[in-house]
DNA sequence: GCTCATTTGTCCGTATGTATC
DNA sequence: TGATACATACGGACAAATGAG
C-alpha cells in the first residue's frame, strides 16, 4: 500500500532538503526565521513525517538550521542570532521603552492594561508580564498592585 | 517498546472516531456539549495522546466537532453551539431553594460543597457560586468563609 | 492585576510493520 | 539484503491560551 509515489532517482528527503535550501538562498527564508512546522512540510511536499524529519535532520547536521523544542526549526546557525525574536518580552520591553522615551506615555501616566497589550501586540500574557518586569527593573515604570503600571519619573530612566 | 497492541486491520484512531460518532448518534453526546479531554480519551481508550489527537483531527475536519483552546472540544458545528453553558445559576438556586423548603436541608445544616454540587449537577463552579450568591441574597442561606454555606433560619426565608 | 491549574498545540525521539526497488 | 518510504503508535516535554480564585 505505501509507496504511492513512483520511484525517483533522487530520494524525496533530498528534494525537501534542496527545496528548503532554495528558499533560504532565494531569501524566502531568512536567518533566524521559523520554518514551517513538520506537519506543514508534510502537507506541502506530500511526504510522511518520517521523510520530512530526515530532511530536517540533514539540515541540522550541516548547520543550515537549528531546532528549539518545542518551538520549531529556525534558519541558523544558532550562534548567529538574527531576526530571532530575542525573547519576546525583551522585544516588547524595548518597544514600550521607546514609546515612553518618545513621550507617547508621560510620566505617571498609566500604561495600557495587560489585556490591551496582548491584543495590540498579538502576544501572550506571559510575554507582556515579562516585559513589564523588565521595564520595572530598568526604571521605566512602576506598578501599583491592583491598579496598574505607570511610567516612572524621567530621572529614573536609564541614561540614553 | 511501543506498539504494545497487536496489529489490527483497523487503526486505533479510527476506532476512536467511530466511538465518538457513536456517542453522538446515540445521544450520549449532544450538539454543543463538551467532549472528554484528550487525557480522558487516552485513558478511556488506552491510547496515546498522539492517537487520540489524530482521531479528533479527523472529527474536526469533517465538522463533527470543533475545538477551542484551551477549553476543549465540543460537538459541532461551531455556528450552532447551544445546549452548553449549562443552565444558569438562577435555575440551580431555584432547585436548591426548593430542596430547602422541602426540608432536605435543615436550618443551620451545611449545604453540599461546591465541588459536590458541581459533580452532582454537572455544571461549572461559576454557576454554583452564582447560585449560592442568589441563595444568600434571598435569605435562603448564609456563608461562613472557609467553612461552607448553611441553610438560614426559617424566618429569613422568602415568603411562600 | 496577579498566580495557578487545566487543556490544547506543537515538537521530539523512538519503535514496529509493511511495501517497493 | 539494504535503502527508501509510508502509516501507525507510544511517550515525554514545553508553549500558549484561558478561566478560577
Amino acid at each position: 500500500m505505501p509507496r504511492t509515489r513512483p520511484r525517483t532517482p533522487v530520494p524525496i528527503y533530498a528534494l525537501i532538503v534542496d527545496a528548503i535550501k532554495g528558499d533560504i538562498d532565494s531569501g524566502n527564508l531568512r536567518p533566524g526565521q521559523k520554518l514551517p512546522t513538520e506537519q506543514e512540510l508534510c502537507d506541502r511536499h506530500q511526504a510522511s513525517r518520517d521523510t520530512v524529519r530526515r530532511a530536517l535532520e540533514i539540515l541540522r547536521e550541516d548547520g543550515t538550521i537549528y531546532t528549539r523544542r518545542p518551538e520549531g526549526s529556525f534558519v541558523g546557525p544558532e550562534d548567529a542570532p538574527q531576526i530571532r525574536e530575542a525573547r519576546p518580552a525583551e522585544q516588547f520591553a524595548a518597544s514600550l521603552a521607546e514609546e515612553i522615551r518618545r513621550g507617547v506615555y508621560q510620566p505617571d501616566e498609566a500604561l495600557p492594561s495587560e489585556n490591551e497589550l496582548v491584543e495590540r501586540l498579538g502576544t501572550s500574557k506571559k510575554s507582556i508580564r515579562g516585559a513589564m518586569e523588565l521595564l520595572r527593573e530598568r526604571g521605566w515604570a512602576y506598578t501599583v498592585p491592583k491598579i496598574g503600571t505607570f511610567v516612572a519619573a524621567r530621572d529614573k530612566w536609564p541614561a540614553a
